[in-house]
DNA sequence: ACAAAAAGCGAGCACCTAGTAGGTTTTCGC
DNA sequence: GCGAAAACCTACTAGGTGCTCGCTTTTTGT
């Protein structure tokens, strides 16, 4: 039986190739975004050629969106770590001022994100969709872990769960551009939590 | 007395005309940002040709300094509106719930700060300087008002002035791209308010 | 009305861009 | 170790970039 045109699959390195070019396609397009990162500036990181890299990513929007996915897989990861299961309610929040924390730790990730969100806002950018459906979900999951708590007593009188939701997401956004612009003088994580406080009957 | 080699000025219409490229210009760099968005680009938006507008603005470099300056002196006239005097204390945050409610009406002026703050963050960024500083005496005056605030009672007890005037700069920046990105699913001027409520004794 | 300055244009420079075509080198199952 | 597929490269296309040069047109003070 002859094995013409089948496939064989990728060499046994091409995985790690792909993953450093992800890296360095992570440091382009957060340094310089998505539409004035170029691909030979990722080739160049790597040490290969713009059409290697075009090689193992069809497109530039291809690798934008793989880009996004890895990141979306390790933040997966991190959530999950252990048990395997999405927390809600105050342990929820208590993941995402440990998120933010460790965001401290990566400053390209952080860039990424504020500079690709961003971008996405405008209309024909390819990203514009991923980033809807990821604020729509992640307002709408936090919003369900302060209405939790609020059932169990531990919100502040008047406080709206989604409202609140929403706030403590867009303030982790805002304080990522003062972070990027002033790093000593910023600290995300200590204002997110003072944020928080006045919301809440428990500490964090 | 001989004239020769004695400037005359620019023309009657030549002001309308550089205010008309830089209307263009904040259009421009809205929606493509700095880096992407080209002088051909704008010079197409006001029926010139690309060496016309870099006869009034000598480099791409000048003309975002200048549009960003445009952008400064028309909040400088809305903020000192009628008294003259830049508000402390309530009447600050007052101006800053009624900035937010005027920003809905400009998306283009929304656009311009969120995709350029973000672009700014990088380290070579010709405007990084502009938005560092620009956030250092945003945050420092706003925290002045919370601190005023605080010495008249008016501040919910254990508010940190200078955290809360930091919090509320970093919640208008999120805010805006979250709005950008659905503009039917939020109100950032309510977001902002409901952000204030717990913290004050009074109402904005 | 005239001359000089300002406004504006077309062409071109040197360079960068994403993506393609077709070839060579490397890997690997058999 | 052989052959085919994967990996990778050089060269190229068709286009865009900021900016300059030299020129023509328009405006304007006298």
């Amino acid at each position: 039986m002859s094995t013409i045109g089948r496939t064989r699959g990728s060499y046994a390195k091409t995985a790690a190739r792909r993953r450093e070019i992800l890296d360095a396609a992570l440091e382009v397009f957060s340094s310089s975004g998505f539409r004035s990162g170029s691909i030979r500036d990722i080739a160049d990181r790597v040490g290969m050629s713009q059409a290697g890299v075009l090689h193992h990513f069809r497109s530039k929007n291809e690798l934008l969106a793989q880009v996004l996915q890895a990141r979306d897989d390790a933040a997966w990861e991190r959530m999950h770590a252990g048990t395997g299961l999405a927390p809600v309610g105050i342990d929820r929040l208590r993941q995402l001022v440990d998120l933010v924390s460790f965001n401290e730790s990566v400053p390209g990730q952080v860039e990424l994100h504020c500079v690709l969100s961003a971008e996405a806002t405008a209309l024909d950018h390819p990203a514009r969709p991923y980033f809807q459906e990821r604020y729509r979900s992640l307002v709408a999951s936090t919003g369900q872990s302060f209405a939790t708590m609020s059932e169990n007593g531990q919100l502040a009188d008047g406080v709206q769960p989604l409202a609140a939701a929403r706030n403590l997401i867009a303030l982790m956004d805002g304080l990522q551009v003062q972070w990027l612009l002033d790093r000593e003088s910023v600290s995300m994580s200590d204002e997110v939590r003072a944020y928080l406080r006045p919301l809440l009957t428990v500490e964090v």
